[in-house]
DNA sequence: ACCTGAACACCGTTCAAGT
DNA sequence: ACCTGAACACCGTTCAAGT
């Protein structure tokens, strides 16, 4: 028995072309689907080991389909790396937020972002990953300028803190320095110290004795001090920031984390 | 005409078993094309787009030859990775043996990695590339062992800087250091500049006032100041140390670079 | 109109056949 | 013994056919 036995062509096109107010709803949701899949499967598997085909056999859709939401591989990967970056800039606001001085701000930016990479270590590299190979040039136009947008929302509450610090005469570097130039420092440092510390550690024998969360801050406060922003880090008591950040602020995450097994070192 | 019809067994076992003289030689010769034509592939085009089937074009030889000397795609891209970081080690003995204090040879090293990345960008990026995917897994245990040695090898002369400018108390961190919490802060700030500011600028509005050798001697001044490593920032005439950098320490680099149209900001 | 999966072009790797 | 390239299994992407 044929479908086209059934319906002439007119009574065919009315049925197709009838508007579905379920599509956009459903289109999105499917995205969703799509990517909490490609998540899960790199965070039990890996980047490299992602597949379509493996996509596709966990999806209630079928192959063709998926390439009706993302143009390619890359698209997926990128959506799935702005989609971290959202996680992200949240922390980054509410480190923002802290009732605190402009630098134990700054720490605790460098604190959201730590956690970040512990919490979800897969979009963490992933930022990596669309870094060295070309992803970005693969992916898709609107893909691309959400991408570029949350780098600027993950900039902001950074240069914020340092344009108050400046007002409030807290900080002097020890040669002119842009905000630009300021948040960037902190920013390679970061993510020198993530990117580093959050691959297989067991591989590496040199750095053994190292645990991210506290070489994370060591360094923070060394690089703070460099920018003699105040108050140095002999001259307060940063252990209550830092017990304060874990217990009220970011103490959500912190649970998180816990019930995976993760003790913090500080 | 065939060739077993002129040999008979005996005679055949006797050709091919002959040991060879040339073939060690060869071997490595080999070795060192195939490197070489890698390479100059991933330089002109990307890591992304190299292609066993595209080397072997570029070759004497035929694709199973190849898997004669490097059991995967990823073994030659480790190859690569450790060919750059022989490079890199030669450079970081060479700031070690600058004629000057601590502080200064400390600077040296990062000045000579930096130029590493300006002028072996690709090379550079391999070892990134080797972090996030999983590489060092696909590689040969050969590879890997080498592969940590140089690593080693890369760490050896800052740690020495490190050990000699706490026996002269020309340094003095807030707070308790070991040699390697030293090294590792120093490493995690000149990966993260000279990663984010190698990448394709131009995507990227944020970063576009950064130049990446300004930006790195600003960031490592910063780091040692917070180390309170002597003399200070402001305490010594750097530019200098910078200029016999340029004119002497790494003259051939420097012009290797200008011979390319790389004029260097500082 | 939308979904499907066979089909396609291309990839890394192997191995029987040639020398 | 060593080299070769056809053959293989698998990949991302497309598109004719089905509904």
């Amino acid at each position: 028995m044929f479908f086209w036995a059934i319906f002439d062509e007119s009574s065919l096109k009315e049925l197709f072309m009838t508007p579905r107010i379920l599509d956009i709803k459903t289109q999105v949701e499917r995205e969703n689907t799509l990517l909490d899949c490609a998540h899960a499967f790199i965070q039990r598997e890996s980047i490299a080991a992602l597949t379509i085909d493996k996509l596709v056999k966990e999806l209630p859709f079928s192959k063709g389909t998926i390439y009706n939401h993302f143009n390619s591989k890359e698209d997926i990967l990128l959506g799935l790396c702005n989609r971290g970056m959202s996680i992200l800039a949240e922390l980054f606001n509410r480190a923002r937020q802290f009732d605190g001085l402009p630098r134990e701000q700054g720490l605790a930016i460098h604190f959201a972002y730590m956690l970040y990479a512990k919490l979800h270590p897969t979009l963490f590299m992933l930022v990596l990953t669309a870094k060295t190979s070309n992803i970005t040039d693969k992916a898709s136009a609107s893909k691309q300028e959400e991408h570029l947008l949350l780098e600027g929302k993950l900039i902001g509450p950074i240069v914020s803190i340092f344009q108050e610090s400046l007002d409030r005469n807290e900080i002097s570097p020890p040669m002119p320095m842009t905000l630009e130039q300021l948040a960037f420092a902190c920013w390679s440092l970061s993510f020198g110290t993530n990117a580093l510390l959050l691959q297989n550690i067991e591989h590496c024998g040199t750095r053994s004795n190292l645990v991210v969360e506290r070489e994370l801050i060591n360094n923070v406060n060394l690089l703070f001090d460099g920018f003699q922003f105040q108050p140095l880090t002999n001259d307060f008591d940063w252990t209550n920031t830092i017990s304060r950040l874990k217990s009220i602020t970011f103490c959500k995450e912190i649970d998180n984390l816990k019930s995976r097994g993760h003790i913090l070192a500080i």
